[in-house]
DNA sequence: AATAAATACGAAAACGATTGCGAAATAATA
DNA sequence: TATTATTTCGCAATCGTTTTCGTATTTATT
């Protein structure tokens, strides 16, 4: 035992100990409560309530515990903090598209909100496939996430998954594509109000027959959409043909066919709504291959949320929701949820944020 | 006590349980490896292993606490396997935006070979922010993910952070944007040929003068990417001009005009390669305030994974990167390295993966 | 000065899983 | 039949926190 040895001697154990833990394939999540405490001469009960600022420990134990802990840069082990506390700080995301304006905004309009309280976001996308959404709620049946936000695939009728995961106390609120059926929280735009406006505007650019592009009859938003679109329509005088109302699917090279068809029929539309952005998109490649041009044969509005529908030929009238937003009040909602103790379940309504209609040229006579 | 209620007596009392534990505000996670062995009249232990499949459980046995776990529908705690086990089943995904097609596909990429594994993927937007950056990897540092995959921000020039993350053991993966200081494994797109042959293809487009657009000299794509740019430029025997190479900053408007001005300028370029897709959107808002015409007065080829490159107006030619596979590739690397015990540590090497161009109005003379 | 109250900390029990070790019960062997 | 293997399972420790309870020391009160 040297003298010089002496000057930190638990320093270097404790550097020899982190250096053994340190073989390749093993986490080293550097020193834990109890090397710490060690270190400091304390029980490692001291030394949490210190770093946990109680009211049981002196102000001189606090300022050493916590100068030693950001020497030894001591991280706490979240499995640890977890399996006691029975929460994860962790929020899952389901969304049945990653590849989406939309979406990808919404979440980061979440994680806006989540990153300042500490927590986590878990991001599951189920594909549009009810069964990988299936698989991926059974996932968090387990406590991996203290709550989650989704939106529901187009497939999803069944619902029994989703009730399982609410009568479990899990924190669910649903965005966009909801389940009515699930007593919580939803955050939709004003789908009908918005669709009824769309539709109104072709038919003040002088569409006669315009056609409804969905996804799947299931979806909320399908339902909502559709009746705005049909009762705009009524209000018109007009009949709504249900061969203008069409359902489309998960293959965008058949979607665009189907809707090239629906172009060269006899029954041709000149006005499209489409309830969702990918559809119209599809309808600009179908038009690609016919020899219409938009908006003279063919105007068109969306919902959709690209930045870029300025950029397209003809720029596209969108009806864009507030998705950042959005996100932000799922997660607002939920932390407030999840850090006040013995808060009340998440009430059983709908709040609606509306979007806003940018007209262009895809709408405007040239 | 009746007859009746002595059938499943245990049940009845787990019952009563787990509405007791299914207070609002708590995680219930249904029934526990305790419970489930008492309603077996088995040690906790024996039924673990059961069900972990161990040779020490006869066949018999693992079939009655199978079934029984099944009934109860038991999912074990994944913080007490966690912290037992020292793994944590999540890999994270860093990466500096989430409204961009290529990362989007890259994410699910990785799902799409992680969630076959059991793995849960903790997703985080940088949004270029070397400070959001660091606050994230410093929360990534107490082993809340077996491993991160990930791509630098534009603003990464100190790493700092991340070899400390590196030097504590945490499997790290890079790619596209990559930190060659760190000696682990990258994945990347052949930057410098498919910038070299885009360049060619401008060239013989008849461009005589091109500029390049870049986010930041930092990153290791823009300087693989003007190497190859200049190269080609030099091949044709052109002067590489320094102020066509135009560094642009986060400000979507402002590199409009920075672009704008470049377009009115006297040393006006007829080409443009740029090398993030967000760049090329710039250039297409820029030209539209101004009088020229692309791809007539101004040719552009661009990275990027937009699928609807083909819709913009002009098309853009795109050089496009697979994305989905670059993410596979990743995520099959990281699950060898975690499955396999022992396993040795990531090798520093990089590994490339073509893109590829596909050419379309905006650079072919009308 | 004797007692009560406040302060500051430690020992140990959780949380829920996995696993080394020991020990019955059964089967195989001498 | 006595001994040794083998099979099958339980006990208890462990992972790293938080927290309940207990206790020693100091300070305040009568």
């Amino acid at each position: 035992m040297s003298g010089r040895g002496r000057i930190f001697p638990n320093l270097c154990n404790l550097k020899l100990t982190r250096q053994i833990q340190n073989y390749p394939g093993a986490m080293n999540s550097g020193v834990n409560l109890k090397e710490l405490a060690a270190e400091l001469k304390l029980s490692p009960s001291t030394v949490s309530r210190a770093l946990n600022d109680s009211y049981e420990i002196s102000a001189e134990t606090k300022k050493k515990v916590i100068s030693m802990a950001e020497k030894l840069n001591y991280q706490p082990n979240p499995f640890a903090r977890s399996l006691r506390e029975n929460k994860s700080k962790t929020i899952a995301v389901v969304i049945p598209e990653r590849i989406n304006n939309f979406f990808a905004q919404v979440i980061d309009g979440i994680e806006h909100i989540t990153q300042q309280h500490g927590y986590h976001l878990l991001v599951y996308n189920t594909h549009e496939d009810v069964d990988k959404e299936k698989k991926i709620i059974s996932l968090l049946l387990n406590g991996r996430a203290d709550a989650i936000v989704m939106s529901v695939s187009s497939q999803t009728s069944d619902v029994s998954h989703l009730e399982r995961l609410h009568e479990r106390g899990v924190p669910l609120i649903f965005f966009d594509r909801i389940c009515s059926g699930i007593p919580t929280t939803k955050f939709i735009t004003n789908d009908y109000e918005s669709t009824f406006e769309g539709t109104r505007h072709l038919l003040q650019q002088g569409c006669k027959k315009i056609a409804f592009l969905m996804l799947s009859k299931e979806l909320s938003i399908t339902k909502e959409r559709l009746r705005g679109y049909q009762d705009a329509i009524r209000e018109a005088g007009l009949e709504s043909e249900s061969c203008l109302n069409i359902t489309c699917c998960q293959n965008e090279e058949k979607n665009i066919e189907l809707i090239r068809d629906l172009l060269l029929s006899e029954n041709r539309p000149d006005g499209i709504l489409a309830s969702v952005e990918k559809l119209a998109l599809a309808t600009y490649q179908a038009v690609k291959r016919t020899n219409l041009r938009m908006p003279d044969d063919l105007k068109i509005i969306s919902f959709s949320n690209m930045n870029i529908a300025g950029l397209l030929n003809p720029s596209l009238t969108t009806i864009t929701q507030p998705a950042f937003t959005i996100g932000e009040e799922c997660a607002k909602l939920l932390i407030r949820k999840l850090t006040r103790p013995k808060q009340p379940d998440l009430l059983n309504q709908v709040i609606t944020v509306p979007s806003k209609i940018t007209i262009r040229s895809s709408t405007v006579a040239g």
